[in-house]
DNA sequence: TCAACGTCAACTGGATACAATTTACTTGCG
DNA sequence: CGCAAGTAAATTGTATCCAGTTGACGTTGA
């Protein structure tokens, strides 16, 4: 996933999304621009811009003068961003059934075998694995824009998970992935967007599941306006 | 569009990409740090965050040691772009079919009305009614991410026309503009996705191309005023 | 005891100074 | 006359420095 330029601020900014997706660093917890820059050797000026990377993908969170905070999805924004998602997705199916590269199928197959090995998991690497799978079909379409726009959403959709799922339970993901490559490959549109909307619904229902405190700010927020001066 | 936050940075990305939208800064043309913060009267740190910014909604490039473009969307791109900009659009008209909120429809027909008043002129306000309408669609899905992704593609959309069309001709737009607000209303999911891909179409089926050049302050002077304090 | 006010520390917002790299021009040699 | 190498100018990459803002803590008065 985008080893980008090969300046500082992308290796603190790749560094950082990874210690955020791996839940090294918890939703809602601080990241003081000298005291990130500290740790990883490096200036503010960096790591700003690092953070400045990181809001715009939605995974931090800044506040004039206080500083970034790992991002804390509220449902609501998780619902809006799984919706989204599901959209994507099936414009990749859409895509690939029209039109599979090359070696497609053996990268995906490839992948699925990669995500095998660490069944039963639930450490960091899974999950990365689990989310890497629908950047690789996107990437298969050969479309940068629409890769782009997955990978995000899979970023937030990861962190989403680590506030809301016990666990990614990634067993039936991976079989749910062979599925879905099948489907495609006999040009089943509508039948791996079933599967796929099965799949991302799982991964939302599951966030439904545990009930958690969500953050303070969308809870006050609905009952604020009553006090609004 | 986004008033973001109250701070220098956020103004200096607001100006840049109104200048790159309306044409001002046309594709290709060099950003370089220091001459722009002169314009605006901002030291280079300002400029290189919006900058940093700017890349990230792919309105510029920036090359290591060379500094930033304007970018230059290849047609292969704009094909990408309108691909993914169709597949979002489409959502939003699905969305909306099955709920459109309170004033929805009285505040997309202030909207139509407002680009009649500019009908004809092609000039930057017209360019940026015609994207703005897409936005408030987007906006009335109540969806946040949607309206991210609608308002970068959209704004990608303007710098690829800014490319390779000899004219927006707005006229039709609007017509069809409400064409879609029509179809809408009449819960017709189809046809208003049907009305949308051949507005999209015909906006993205005007490829010509044209070059011409210009100085960057001449054009950064007109902006530059705005951000007086 | 509690609330309001004032002071203080921590941190970000922004500017400037310095280092590294790239480009372009110039000069010298074949 | 042309090409190549070296050097200088321009511009970005990074670090450090100063100022403004915000939140927290402690104090004081009712």
């Amino acid at each position: 996933m985008s080893e980008n330029k090969n300046t500082l601020t992308s290796a603190v900014h790749d560094l950082l999304r990874r210690a955020i997706i791996e839940q090294a660093l918890k939703p809602g917890m601080r990241l003081p621009e000298d005291t990130v820059g500290e740790q990883f050797g490096v200036s503010r000026t960096i790591v700003r811009h690092a953070l400045v990377r990181l809001e715009n993908e939605g995974l931090v969170i800044t506040r004039r003068n206080r500083g970034a905070f790992v991002a804390e999805p509220s449902r609501e924004e998780a619902k809006q961003i799984f919706e989204v998602r599901k959209c994507l997705e099936n414009e990749v199916i859409r895509m690939l059934c029209l039109r599979m590269p090359e070696n497609g199928y053996d990268r995906l197959q490839a992948h699925v075998r990669q995500e095998e090995t660490v069944r039963g998991k639930d450490g960091p690497v899974s999950i990365r694995l689990a989310g890497e799978f629908h950047v690789l079909l996107a990437e298969l379409t050969g479309n940068h824009v629409l890769v782009r726009y997955v990978s995000e959403v899979v970023l937030r959709c990861s962190l989403i998970m680590s506030m809301y799922a016990r666990s990614h339970s990634s067993d039936c993901a991976v079989d749910e992935h062979s599925q879905i490559i099948d489907a495609i490959r006999a040009g089943d549109a509508p039948r791996a967007m079933s599967i796929m909307d099965h799949h991302l619904g799982a991964v939302a229902g599951r966030a439904e599941l545990s009930a958690q405190e969500d953050s303070i700010q969308s809870i006050l927020s609905h009952y604020g306006k009553e006090l609004a001066q």
